[in-house]
DNA sequence: GTCTATATAAAGATAGAC
DNA sequence: GTCTATCTTTATATAGAC
């Protein structure tokens, strides 16, 4: 029954198998690309993952949503208090991982998961991401730092915004650099487009 | 040589290819199951898409791209000329096609085609979505309407949050119906959230 | 335009040797 | 922990009758 994984060889499956379900998709890698990228066979894979490609996958994205989740959470322990810094804070994560991916990865990926895996993700995404984002919001709100309003769908919209800037910033379309992209889409969410009149 | 099709059952066929595509992606959906919801055989399929289901894929996305084209240029023809009006046309249309689904699809569906077809998806996104709405952004900084920016940026940033939000809503996390998500989501872009002060 | 039948390749997965 | 070998299912695609 006792059945040790090495932890550090596990680490790297796990690392590649991050890099290539990022790139194409759940549906599109097969454990022979998986086998090939790790330079072995098929067959071994299943030493890592016995019950085979979705809990595989599973453990690739509680794996990396747990990153994710601790990622955001020191940014925003580390930037100044103000709404601009925290939103900067989490854009800056964002960023580093563009193209970010996560709404692709839960309208493409998750349906085709059983019921059980998919609302264990959902569940991470809330509590890692989801939750930490809109407390910004909700605290900025009850402070009076930014005017009342639906926290959810502005947690939505801001990092729907990043997602969408991620993906876009890649297929080269802005001039700007990520980072003032970055920036420029957070005074856009604090301040609008409205003129100076 | 000359091998006519009935337009009216072509038309059938990639209106329930694209429901299944946009659904679960390109490759989560197997012509066998195409043909099910078709009530045919794979065989038959062939007969509409002699290239095969990539070509039957590119047929879906551009009848679609092209449909969401004319829909969009008839909301803002329709809306009043002011920029909240403008944008809450688009909004519509988003809402109305919900779960937009375009960016999970540019991230995952298009890297798997050839070259040929990729770029000719992504032209088409271009054409028929990405310019006109950057156009309104353009032409409202010119005007004076909105302060100046970059363009492409607010239009990615919208485009995302539109995206964004019908797949978010869709998993029921808004309290308040599309509409008026929609409606808050425009007062954000146009005058951000600051506080009354 | 749709079918049956089939070709061919690739998928996910398992057994058991080393 | 990795391998070879194999099983089973499914995939895309084609040939040719009706």
């Amino acid at each position: 029954m006792p059945r040790p994984v090495d932890p550090q060889l596990k680490e790297r499956v796990l690392t590649i198998a991050e890099r290539l379900f990022h790139e194409r998709g759940y549906t599109a890698v097969s454990m022979q690309e998986l086998a090939d990228a790790l330079g072995m066979r098929k067959a071994s894979l299943y030493h890592y993952a016995p019950e085979g490609k979705e809990q595989l996958f599973v453990a690739v994205m509680e794996r990396q949503l747990s990153a994710h989740g601790a990622e955001v959470r020191q940014a925003l322990a580390s930037a100044g208090p103000d709404m601009d810094a925290q939103l900067r804070a989490v854009a800056g994560w964002a960023i580093a991982h563009a193209p970010l991916g996560l709404i692709a990865m839960q309208h493409t990926d998750l349906p085709g998961l059983s019921p059980t895996h998919t609302a264990a993700l959902e569940r991470m995404l809330d509590e890692e991401i989801w939750y930490p984002v809109k407390e910004l919001f909700t605290a900025a709100a009850a402070c009076g730092e930014v005017c009342p309003g639906n926290a959810d769908l502005r947690t939505g919209a801001f990092l729907s915004m990043l997602d969408g800037l991620t993906a876009v910033g890649v297929r080269g379309r802005l001039s700007t650099s990520m980072e003032e992209a970055a920036s420029e889409l957070v005074g856009l969410l604090l301040r609008g487009m409205a003129p100076i009149s």
